[in-house]
RNA sequence: GGAGAAAUGGCCGAGUGGUCGAAGGCACACCCCUGCUAAGGGUGCAUACGGGCAAAACCUGUAUCGAGGGUUCGAAUCCCUCUUUCUCCGCCA
């Protein structure tokens, strides 16, 4: 959410920086409704006003034992003046509130400006793709006599659903607990196991709601609405991020360096027809994330750690990868700034994302209103970053491709060994 | 699933219809006093939004005592619904 401040003061600026990452804002429609709430809302407060100094005069009057029909009489006949009044101003408040909880993130600074993805930017590239003397396969091909079944998958729950058996369920864990480790043990972040069903409240403090619930995948409690909507989260982000919702944290509490191992459920809503072969696209998949929480002067040094971080997994794997910078058009919502980060997949000839870091500056903790007490004992709005380490799916597909031996076996990476009770290979 | 109890500021805790945004204590900050330590005295100390202002300081208004509704001129206090926590019973991995 931005600063509805920011709004008031400098609405042009605002609108051009958002038109930067292709988003129309409706200057006018804003203005018009702002005129709205600040008429209601004096009008309201006047009302409130007198009504509570009249309230008050009935306490002392009738303490002394005075008569006090004539100030009733007046009062009363506020009632529905005053009703109204905030009938009118409730509502403006509210389309206000929903509008501006659908609007995107302000790009930052050093954002390269573009439309599409065609304008990331490179930052940099690791590793060098091996080259193969053999007819590559892709991780589909690859994994199918290994234990990789997409049948069972989509006879169980459908389309973009897998069942993974033997050393490839086995590779998949070991890889998950490679990545946690290395973030807990070396990267100082503390590990939590969080609810894979959150309240909507928390939907709507990371951003994924209003504007995409169509993304998610929504749950019942004994197929019966409840008071509250529940959804699968699609990233851990969710709970890490909300774990701090409402709070106000000491200054010296920061950085908070979280991360989990979770299931990610995502309903791949228009994405029909794109990815449909193999593990890169699936309703369910695991993913190792990182959150941050940050002081405002700390975010951006803190998103380029975090960002080294996830490329240490890649390091320890031995996968080539590159870094590239998201450009305003292709951001997140909520993102000021994204690094992806893509894996070298033989099989396509092509990088592929793999991981996604953003810093979100305020725009979430506005939402779930975490702040931290700062030396003058203000309270200031926190940062919070967030970033993938890695989606353990796709980092499935990357080992097996870019390990694959002429005989159909898939060469494990060292690191990963010792979760693989030592083997050093598995297949052929 | 059943029965009961509870939810108040950073924390503890008082407050059952009227100068209550909320006593008191703790914690915290500043000041005073005290030759250390300990104790004592004073002051300050919730959040959000609106208005005043170019802005800060400040002044002022409104809202907020788990959440949402209701009754009332007036609600922390009464009524309803929900959420969460605790105790007991049942069930269950």
């Amino acid at each position: 959410m931005l600063d509805i401040q920011l709004l008031r003061s400098n609405i042009d600026d605002v609108a051009a920086r958002l038109a930067a990452r292709g988003y129309q804002l409706d200057v006018q429609a804003f203005n018009a409704l702002e005129a709205e709430r600040k008429a209601l809302q004096t009008r309201m407060q006047e009302l409130q006003a007198k009504r509570n100094a009249s309230s008050k005069q009935i306490g002392i009057a009738k303490r002394n034992g005075e008569d006090v029909s004539a100030i009733m009489a007046e009062v009363a006949s506020l009632g529905d003046e005053l009703k109204n009044a905030e009938t009118g101003f409730d509502a403006v408040q509210k389309q206000q509130d929903n509008w501006l909880m659908s609007i995107p993130n302000l790009p930052h600074e050093s954002v390269p400006s573009g439309k599409d993805e065609n304008d990331n930017v490179e930052v940099r590239r690791v590793g060098t793709p091996r080259s193969f003397d053999f007819e590559i396969k892709d991780h589909v091909d690859v994994g199918a006599p290994l234990g990789l079944d997409f049948d069972t998958g989509a006879k169980l729950s459908g389309a973009r659903f897998t069942v993974l058996k033997g050393d490839i369920a086995r590779l998949h864990r070991a890889l998950a607990q490679f990545m946690l480790n290395t973030h807990t043990g070396e990267h100082g972040y503390l590990e939590h196991y969080t609810p894979y069903i959150v309240n909507d409240s928390a939907l709507l403090g990371t951003g994924q709601l209003p504007k995409f619930a169509e993304d998610m995948f929504k749950v019942t409690k004994g197929g019966e609405e409840g008071t509250v909507d529940q959804y699968l989260i699609s990233t851990s982000e969710i709970t890490l991020t909300n774990t701090v919702s409402g709070e106000i944290l000491k200054a010296e509490e920061l950085p908070l360096k979280f991360t989990a191992h979770s299931p990610c459920f995502r309903s791949e809503a228009g994405s029909y027809g794109r990815d449909t072969r193999g593990l890169i696209r699936q309703h369910q998949f695991d993913k190792v994330e990182m959150v941050r929480i940050e002081k405002p002067e700390d975010s951006y040094a803190a998103l380029e750690e975090m960002v080294g971080h996830a490329e240490n997994i890649l390091k320890g794997l031995g996968l080539p990868y590159r870094v590239i910078t998201l450009c305003t058009g292709d951001m997140g919502f909520g993102a000021a700034k994204t690094y992806d980060i893509e894996v070298w997949l033989p099989a396509q000839d092509t990088y592929r994302e793999i991981s996604s870091c953003s810093n979100c500056e305020a725009f979430q903790s506005r939402r779930m209103m975490t702040r931290f007490k700062d030396e003058n004992g203000k309270n200031q709005l926190v940062h919070t970053l967030n970033g993938s380490g890695l989606a353990v799916g796709r980092t499935l597909v990357a080992v097996l491709e870019n390990y694959q031996n002429a005989d159909g076996s898939v060469t494990i990476p060292e690191v990963l060994r010792p979760y693989m009770g030592g083997k050093d290979k598995i297949g052929g």
